[in-house]
DNA sequence: TCTGCGTGTGAAAACGTTTTTCTCGTGCCA
DNA sequence: TGGCACGAGAAAAACGTTTTCACACGCAGA
């Protein structure tokens, strides 16, 4: 009955199945089969009854369009790229798993280096990912040097620049969280770990805190600070710089330590040293890590909603991708102190094993 | 003096160059532009001075292959799967570090996805994943139900299952070392932790565990075994258990946990109770994990070489899907004891404080 | 009867490659 | 002089979509 002579030709087996076996099999032609699957405008003028052979067909055959040949022609890839320093780093797990969540369920999925913190890998993955056609990035604690040609989103980068929007934790307001309940508490020596200029937000982070420091009144003198010389996220971030500090024998009530990892290496410094934590000296970290909770002791902390960043930064991201008004160059998110064990009022402290 | 009216027009700054406007540019065919970049056989008939022509065309003007166009044609995606339970897991993401590493290396990318041990999840990425394009799929931790339809190594996998190579700790040889430590110490009352059973080696490590303390005449009765239920990955997963345990009265020196998470968690419970880790109680993990090594007290365990497997794994995966040989199904990797402070002798137990 | 319009569909172009086949000289040899 | 190999490159087909345009048909209104 069909003008074709190839009409009813049920697709092999063997051989995927595209629109040219589908549309040979209802004797139809793959346009037409492409505007009913797709409910493109125009379908309408197709009826229902036809629709229905297509939409059958397509099900009984387990069609699956190529991905690739639809990218190619719709010059969209559905692919982001994230940037993130080490993969084994609690803190990029995090956002990472928000990341993937809004991702996912937009229909996006992302493609992933790790530059270790190196320009040139940094340079050279970003180039790749471009290659890949990636319609965006987001970027994880990652420091950048210059502006980017595609959408770019940073998770907790430190610097503003052009065109990237940053998703970062209002330092300030932590800042003072973390201060206030030192000085309630009723410490007076306090001392501080600085990050690492490598890490994206470690100045802004420094700045804040020596600016609470002052409005508090709280006295800071060089002794009592130290800074990360470590590019790793693991607990020897802190351990080695906390033995410095501790080296130098001037006394200290309470540490604010730059993230939970070196809290957790600087417990385990000040316990080697023959000090108890949080009876000798208190410690402090930042993000709320997984381990915060259950180290021994639990640590007192400011969380970062990481999760939440993921998604956040993932949202705003689709939204530029998307050319929709996607509000200003700083998102900031709201801190939370976590009270823990190892804060508490200064109390009889022994002296230090070796000045 | 061209043969074509369109020679020599420069491509613009604002499109995208293609071979064809390279070859607008050059009074070439985009054919011969992609047998010049490519080397492909057949370029031999092109001589010197044209190939320098386009190289250095290519060069000034940034031409950069249409990743998409070029896995069309080609039928090839330089890209993989990763399924994992979770990205918030250290175990994950070590091995996944490796995985990247190697891929990148080969020029391969992988798309990766969280399917939170549910199997509906895991088969809805993967066919996500499918639909992608991907060559063949890495997985995790992860449980498989049923064979694959692409190459498919599994990191891990507790199961034999068709077509999948697994990759995993030789878990015979860790009972031996993990048992034969304990019993060199002078432990006799030894208190298991089994996995849950959506864990994917958990049954195979309880096995192994079981067959060497039978050999090695050490008494395992059923109030000493405790059996995992979160599906978390994290410190809580061992803490209730260890509660569960001790809530018995049953007493026991050493405590075999079924990672390092749940031993971490183990010891928090143990030390709620009252115990000294290890003087009380002694207690080991598996994975080594890094806050293995910074926990207080810290870890003894059995080290899982699980950048190595990253490796591993994707160099099997990359030679199954080039159709090389690829080996046995089953590829062991050696575990390693690493002995730190949370086991000793057993020496004088305080009495639990509740029976 | 002519015009126009809605309906249902197909044809074709386009996306940017890769790869195979074709063409068109030209020089060489029998 | 015919044939052949070869050099240099063009042309075309293919990958599997999406989207625009064209066409044929029937019907209604002027």
């Amino acid at each position: 009955m069909g003008k074709r002579t190839k009409a009813g030709i049920e697709p092999q087996p063997g051989q995927s199945v595209s629109l040219r076996t589908l549309g040979d099999y209802l004797d139809l032609s793959p346009a037409t089969i492409s505007l009913v699957l797709n409910n493109a405008p125009g379908v309408r003028s197709i009826p229902q009854e036809t629709r229905d052979r297509v939409t059958e067909a397509a099900a009984r055959f387990d069609y699956r369009p190529s991905f690739y040949a639809r990218s190619l022609r719709k010059r969209q890839t559905f692919s982001v790229g994230v940037l993130v320093p080490d993969l084994n780093d609690h803190y990029v797990t995090q956002v990472l798993a928000g990341v993937e969540e809004y991702l996912i369920e937009e229909g996006y999925f992302y493609l992933t280096a790790s530059h270790r913190r190196k320009p040139d890998l940094l340079d050279e993955y970003s180039r790749l990912l471009m290659d890949r056609s990636v319609e965006g990035f987001i970027l994880i604690d990652t420091v950048l040097e210059h502006s980017w040609k595609l959408p770019a989103v940073a998770v907790a980068g430190h610097r503003t620049i052009e065109g990237v929007t940053n998703v970062m934790l209002d330092q300030r307001h932590s800042a003072e969280l973390v201060l206030r309940h030192l000085v309630e508490l009723g410490h007076k020596k306090i001392a501080f770990m600085r990050g690492g200029s490598h890490s994206s937000d470690a100045d802004d982070r420094w700045e804040c805190l020596m600016a609470v420091a002052r409005e508090l009144k709280i006295d800071v003198p060089e002794a009592l600070t130290v800074q990360l010389k470590l590019r790793v996220s693991a607990p020897v971030l802190g351990f080695e710089p906390a033995r410095e500090l501790l080296a130098r024998g001037v006394d200290f009530t309470a540490i604010v330590c730059y993230n939970d990892e070196s809290a957790i290496g600087a417990i385990r410094a000040l316990m080697d040293h023959g000090l108890r934590v949080p009876k000798d000296v208190s410690v402090v970290g930042f993000d709320d890590i997984q381990s915060a909770a259950f180290n021994n002791p639990s640590l007192t902390t400011i969380r970062q909603p990481l999760n939440e960043m993921g998604i956040v930064a993932a949202r705003i991201l689709l939204q530029r991708i998307r050319g929709e008004e996607s509000g200003p160059d700083t998102v900031p998110v709201q801190p939370e102190l976590v009270i823990r064990e190892s804060t508490c009022p200064p109390g009889a402290r022994r002296a230090p094993r070796k000045s």
